[in-house]
DNA sequence: ATCGTAAGTCAGCGGGCGTTGACTTTTTGT
DNA sequence: ACAAAAAGTCAACGCCCGCTGACTTACGAT
């Protein structure tokens, strides 16, 4: 029982790395099962197939802590696409995938996925879903061009001056006029 | 001589269209090929194969006109990321492509072409390269959630207000303190 | 200790991919 | 009008993909 929990888990990761790095399509199913460590037969098995072992990815994925008012998902909001460690996964990453994903159930499933966690939290604390959208465009595009900006070599920002830019920004995102 | 120049154009048409839009690795040959109405074979014939072809598709791709200071750069780039029409192409997704593309000398394609068109322009006119990197976090950010909203089903922004915000975020930019 | 079941292995399937080379058709130059 | 060259067609290649089913191994309850 334990064993085959942990090969469980293993693939989990693995895929949760690698998919959520390099996108859906780019990753194959044999791709993960080596770096796990473990055949790839065992996917299908545990999971059912590609799309299914995916989804399992993203459980929880964008999950927040219970916040009370929009300070507090803002800051929670934050420290998820600051702080979260880069070997568990990049959130950026998915919101990536969302747009350059080909096939339309995947690309379901990464905006769901974001939507239940973050997207409804902020509308329904702010109220005003063109401010909450803003609010996302910043955060958001925040952490894909932080990323971006590493691949081209250039060495990116400590976190206490990134911190210090993006509220900077999420201030003037919640005092910019939105029709 | 023309018609074979036809056929070029046609085949670059269609794989600036699809790969843009869905990213390197999830558009086929045989799907631009037939898209443009064109046999598969023709594409290795005149481009030399899949990669070439896609780079002749950035070919110019981020463009900006020439301008004389700061100001008329932000609107250059604000006018294509909002007002290039996206039947030939949505440069944002490019960006996305940048990280989601496995392959590395496809991503280092995608970068250099935006690098040599846009940031490096930037930060001629702004000398600051961590405020530069700030602008085109803001600018790029939007460009990306607003077609994350949209294939949300959310109705995306009408071009006037958009305008606004980004113009809006954009001063905060500038103002923002950088290190 | 043994037997049943869970866990893991392996070869192979059908299919799509990028690419190639031999072929046919069309255009062009004389 | 006719031959040379360009443009377009077609079938096939080797490869990797997701997935399956028959097989072998290891564990756990009796």
């Amino acid at each position: 029982m334990s064993r085959s929990n942990d090969t469980r888990e293993k693939l989990l990761l693995q895929a949760r790395l690698l998919t959520w790095a390099h996108g859906y399509s780019n990753v194959s199913l044999r791709e993960i099962a080596q770096s796990a460590g473990v055949d790839v037969a065992l996917i299908s098995r545990y999971f059912g197939g590609k799309r299914a072992l995916f989804e399992a990815t993203l459980q929880g994925a964008f999950a927040t802590p219970p916040v009370n008012d929009v300070n507090e998902l803002v800051e929670a909001i934050v420290r998820i696409f600051v702080n979260t460690p880069r070997e568990v996964g990049d959130p950026s990453v998915l919101q990536l995938m969302v747009m350059n994903a080909r096939d339309p159930e995947v690309g379901e499933m990464v905006r769901h996925a974001q939507s239940e966690d973050m997207q409804n939290g902020l509308e329904t604390l702010i109220g005003d879903p063109a401010r909450a959208a803003l609010l996302m465009s910043v955060i958001l595009g925040f952490s894909i061009v932080e990323k971006s900006l590493c691949l081209n070599g250039i060495p990116h920002h400590t976190a206490p001056e990134y911190e210090v830019q993006i509220r900077h920004m999420i201030t003037a995102a919640l005092n910019c006029p939105v029709v």
